[in-house]
DNA sequence: TACAGTTACGGACCGCGTAAGCATA
DNA sequence: TATGCTTACGCGGTCCGTAACTGTA
């Protein structure tokens, strides 16, 4: 078994199992891959991949126990690459992030734009999705940092640090009936069509359940994927937007009234996670501190150090997070 | 960077840094193993080990860093080529397993000799130490199986699984003062030399702590590493002894009095443990289930698969774990 | 016919083993 | 002088790229 031999697999697998695609990302040619793919296999004496005639078709249940594997073991590859550049001082090298809309949309503009003042030569790479794609990226790509806000089940190889709490906010047209309510409540919220977001988690803070619990049953009259599209249809005068604090801006939508809503809704944190014994090069640290100034690189690495869940409250405990 | 140079890598750290002890392991020349860690080296452009003259004598710290991560990769690799024999049904394999003395004296020795039947092709390697040792064995050596008490921060890569409660008992000669007292008191005990385990650690449940609750000193004559020590010199009339109640057979002791002492202290628990993201060869998951009945290949797969530790504690909330 | 993967072959490269060289105790 | 690492060199294997071949849509 080869270092080459796992490349080769994982290039073939994280593009659609198409080895001519995979050899051209490689930079090598399509034979070469396919030799060394059925070196492998012959090796391990089972086939990794489906062949319907002689095209790939699927995977194996084996084959993806050894390509995940694989991804592992290029990633420690990768790490002790990373060991080598950070000791040359190297400012240079690739910043892969996950996120979600909210993130990548409000939040992170300003901390990449510090961020590429500081490190000029690190390329970044943003991929959005939601948190189930962002953690099948985390999973099967390399993805550095990951930002995102609950559902931290879903990520249990990552560790996980606050960076900010947020909370909700109602926003309406001037002139709406709440536009002068100071802190409406959730029947008089309950008396105009609802614009959300997607309901993508379930918990017990999600919207439906809160509403429910106050025996109000909210008219959704639209739910998107980004607080854009909430925007635009709450100026449409469609109805009441309920949508993340960081996503409005008292200036860039003065035409809009928003309205305090954390009497009504349970504060939120969004954290930024890496995966665990991950190699964090010197500029992952410092992003980490653009966007959350709190995680010094000490705590981070007591944070991800921590050998057990009260430890590792324990080092957040005396923290006040930044609210946005 | 290719993988053999990784393995020639592991194996001259495992070899006390000596690249021809390390060469004939690998049953290769010593020119061979040179090249290949100097090649390394040169690619990563920093030194993994300190040489004075010629000589190995020192890891750097960066140089640690990337023995860790390769050593990471090998055991992956490994996972990989277990996937390849397990598929291909060989009861053949390794199954190397680090323990403390008690578990290796006087619990494992049934449970080996049932396993060696089923699988007489697996090769058993025991490792034995303290627990500190064992941890290191974990991080640098190839462990598959970790059984010990306690101090579970030590292992923080791996996913413990209790297997049985036990508490200490009380050890004295025939005619001894204590034998005919059923529930002795810490005071009365603290009237006689005590003769029991070296203290490792010193957590709320350790002995010292115990006895300092109740304001009484402990003489403590004797501290041994293993079982066998205290209850000879027990047998010699030095004193009281306290230990492992699975240290104790009523027709092997039957010339000393054993009295229990799970009034007096706390229970413990024994687990067994392996790597998280670890490889469980089939011949592994049937080595736990001697060893620990109730421990199935379900309940092991959900229990390693568990994103959490409310998750993972669920799964055990209704077991009744035995005692021994 | 176009497309995707396999087979065939020559050349470059690489890693190994043997043998000799060179520091340190 | 013994031990242990490094350098030198020739051989064999391996991997790659080009080119020709073979199944599918």
């Amino acid at each position: 078994m080869k270092l080459q031999q796992l490349r080769y697999l994982a290039a073939v697998a994280q593009n659609g199992m198409n080895i001519t695609a995979a050899a051209e990302k490689l930079h090598t040619s399509q034979p070469a891959v396919s030799k060394q793919l059925k070196l492998l296999e012959d090796e391990l004496g089972f086939n990794i991949f489906v062949r319907s005639g002689r095209t790939l078709t699927k995977i194996t249940p084996a084959g993806q126990q050894v390509i995940d594997r694989a991804i592992r073991v290029l990633r420690e590859v990768q790490n002790i690459k990373g060991i080598s550049a950070e000791l040359k001082g190297e400012n240079s090298g690739v910043l892969s992030i996950g996120t979600t809309h909210t993130q990548a949309r409000y939040v992170l503009p300003p901390v990449i734009q510090q961020f590429r003042t500081q490190y000029p030569d690190v390329r970044l790479q943003l991929h959005q999705g939601t948190s189930e794609q962002i953690a099948e990226m985390v999973s099967l790509d390399r993805i550095d940092l990951t930002i995102a806000t609950g559902s931290s089940d879903l990520f249990p190889g990552l560790v996980l640090l606050p960076c900010y709490h947020w909370h909700r906010q109602i926003v309406v047209p001037r002139g709406h009936a709440l536009a002068n309510i100071k802190k409406p409540t959730l029947k008089q919220l309950g008396m105009y069509p609802i614009i959300t977001y997607v309901f993508s988690f379930t918990g017990s803070s999600s919207l439906p359940q809160i509403f429910a619990k106050a025996d109000v049953t909210p008219n959704v009259a639209l739910t998107a994927q980004d607080a854009d599209v909430i925007k635009t249809y709450v100026r449409l005068g469609m109805g009441v937007g309920i949508l993340a604090s960081m996503a409005l801006d008292p200036k860039e939508d003065d035409d809009l009234v928003l309205i305090d809503a954390d009497h009504l809704f349970p504060s939120h944190t969004t954290w930024i996670g890496f995966t665990r014994g991950g190699l964090l090069r010197r500029y992952m640290y410092d992003f980490i501190q653009v966007l959350a100034p709190h995680l010094n690189k000490r705590l981070i690495d007591r944070a991800a150090q921590a050998e057990n869940q009260e430890a590792f409250d324990a080092l957040f405990a005396d923290i006040q997070l930044p609210s946005r």
